[in-house]
DNA sequence: TCCCTGCGGGAAAGGGCTTTCTTCGCGGTA
DNA sequence: TACCGCGAAGAAAGCCCTTTCCCGCAGGGA
């Protein structure tokens, strides 16, 4: 591998000048050093040592990211979002899968702190779990008393700067929408029991069912993975526990399409039968039939701002920026079995609602609050 | 942030000391110094500069990997199988979404390169460009010369170690499920013609419909980008240029999920009136409705052979691995709607073949070959 | 008693780069 | 002519580790 010092004797010049070349310093070169010096890194295809760079170079440029897998479309709509601003700042980004697994959580913490990296961005859900909390804070801090920066998305157990998406008014949303359509025996398929994530939108929805008067008991709760094949067990088991149930709520779109799929199977009609809405609004969630009703989440941009809060360098105490949930209305929540179109009503107010018309696959509108969500 | 020697110093050792203690060296260290070493980093929070430690020692140990876009699924498919061989054996994986731009992929070779990895993992399609081609090949030979490793999926215009998936044999076994289906009116979704990846795919098209008799006139093919928009764009195209269209091979899943979307947007009956086939076999294939016919490639596999390969230190000249594709049956492909299934021919035989039943949609079948695949 | 061996620890030499500090040569001024 | 200042290039000091080499010491054999 050529290094520095051999291109600078190549080019019969100092390693020092070379430098100045090729990092393309503030220094005055002579025109026919620098010729020489560029035709001497030509040839020998010379690429500089990162590492070597790093070390002698005082400021950090990598920015870590930890995520539970990118290949989760959730998880990679966010990443999109910090890739783009990161991009845009010249910034290398290292990408660190935890698989949810706390422990390799706080390897990469370690890890991404050995290599130097301006920033660590931790996304995904917390867990309820003080210990491991207490310890990755612990090393969180250590590391921004060293001048690192940390963002946190979605995770409001750890500190640092933070982009919450609004869970608990999404899950509110979505039970308002179902009891808005009459339902009143509703279920939910819900994520892994510690991830804050899921009790977070099943506390918006617990308030918003008891609200509009419907009520969720322990039993209409099915806690699985946030998987695929998780909301296809959850909603198989809801079902043969509860056979009256007109609607279900999965706490991701993915358990959402596991619980369309086990539905199929079972030739359960959707949603004339039974009513669907999922949460995060993943791309491939308007392309499932029928397409889902679903709670949106700003991925993207959520992404965006969190990097940018990492690399904003001058902030002084913690930030903490919510990006709002919305309610986006497809094809796979409608009116409860038992209700003619005609006697839905607003479970809250009492009053008269017309009948929604069914509506095209895309053009899903956001909903317009008819009361106020809860504070999160 | 603490060194070594600060370590060192406050457990009153030689950093020397410290680093046996601290890298599990094979040279013993009296127990009592051990402990005061281990004390101090606990106290320090000491984290190892990796910069410096991959700086001061020879051996090479992260691997880089580049892909078109690790968020999707096909490449999310492949970076698992990929992960799960690298983690194995200890090795830390850097991934560079090139985002099908070749610029961007020449300056991740030489980052990666500058990062000093042991090997280089291109993955992905190929493009028809031969300066570029060049260009890429000089700086891998270049990495190569230097005891770099280079290994490719799916780019056979690479030098190196390759993976290939068969992706002419993939395309050939789309065209024969569909002739063997009544169908002699097929369209093609292309990706972008610069690809290699859709010129392979639509060559065994071409071939198999031709040998049962269908042929593949130009104006039957559309090129579009490799995804879901594009899919649905071109899908349209086909239809306005020709009504008479029984069958379609979109040459991705996502290409053909985009036409799924279009078909069902006007009304057009998939499988009754038009069938789709899909390519890749995407994790979400089986959940759209109807679920995806498509040709499956062993992407997880395809990851880990090439990690295996990459990883692979005592191997002489350039190795290739084909890994087969193979059809899976599901609801989206069926007769042509002109025949009545008793009548449905092969046409390459003209024997009578009996009708196939409907089919469940998880149950799918591999395809078993009639005729002999074509030679890629 | 002396020498050799082996063991545990430290000194120091890199590893490849950046950057400050020095030096050198030149033109301009007193 | 002597001196100063300035511009451009080089020398060298790190950056933080690992690892070789070396040294001192203790124990065992002759």
């Amino acid at each position: 591998m050529a290094t520095l010092s051999d291109v600078a004797r190549r080019a019969g010049v100092s390693p020092a000048t070379a430098s100045r070349v090729i990092n393309g310093s503030s220094k005055p070169v002579n025109d026919e050093l620098r010729e020489r010096v560029l035709q001497a890194v030509a040839e020998l295809q010379y690429v500089p040592n990162a590492h070597a760079q790093l070390l002698a170079r005082s400021h950090r440029t990598a920015v870590g990211v930890i995520v539970h897998d990118v290949s989760d479309p959730y998880f990679a709509e966010i990443t999109r979002g910090l890739q783009r601003v990161a991009t845009d700042q010249g910034r290398l980004l290292m990408i660190c899968n935890s698989y949810r697994d706390p422990d390799r959580e706080l390897e990469y913490v370690e890890l991404l702190r050995g290599h130097q990296v301006a920033a660590i961005i931790l996304a995904g859900s917390g867990y309820h779990n003080p210990d491991f909390t207490r310890l990755v804070n612990e090393k969180l801090a250590a590391y921004e008393a060293t001048g690192g920066r940390v963002t946190v998305i979605g995770r409001h157990e750890l500190s640092g700067d933070a982009v919450m998406p609004d869970n608990r008014t999404g899950g509110w949303l979505a039970g308002r929408e179902l009891c808005e359509l009459g339902h009143r025996a509703v279920g939910v398929i819900a994520g892994p029991r510690v991830l804050t994530t899921t009790t977070d939108r099943l506390a918006g929805l617990r308030d918003s069912l008891a609200e509009h008067g419907a009520g969720l008991p322990e039993h209409r709760i099915r806690y699985a993975e946030f998987d695929r094949d998780g909301g296809a067990a959850a909603m198989a088991a809801l079902l043969d526990a509860d056979p009256d149930l007109t609607a279900v709520v999965a706490l991701n779109d993915s358990m959402a399409i596991g619980a369309l799929a086990l539905l199929r199977s079972r030739s359960v009609p959707v949603p004339q039968r039974v009513s669907v809405v999922g949460f995060d609004d993943m791309p491939i969630s308007r392309d499932v039939t029928p397409a889902l009703t679903t709670v949106r989440l700003p991925l993207v941009e959520m992404g965006a701002r969190a990097m940018a809060l990492a690399l904003d360098e001058g902030a002084p105490a913690p930030r903490v920026e919510v990006l709002a949930a919305e309610l986006v209305r497809r094809d796979s929540a409608g009116p409860a079995p038992e209700l003619t179109p005609a006697r839905v009503r607003t479970a809250a107010t009492g009053a008269p609602t017309a009948a929604r018309p069914r509506r095209a696959s895309d053009r899903s509108r956001s909903s317009r609050p008819t009361a106020h969500p809860p504070a999160s």
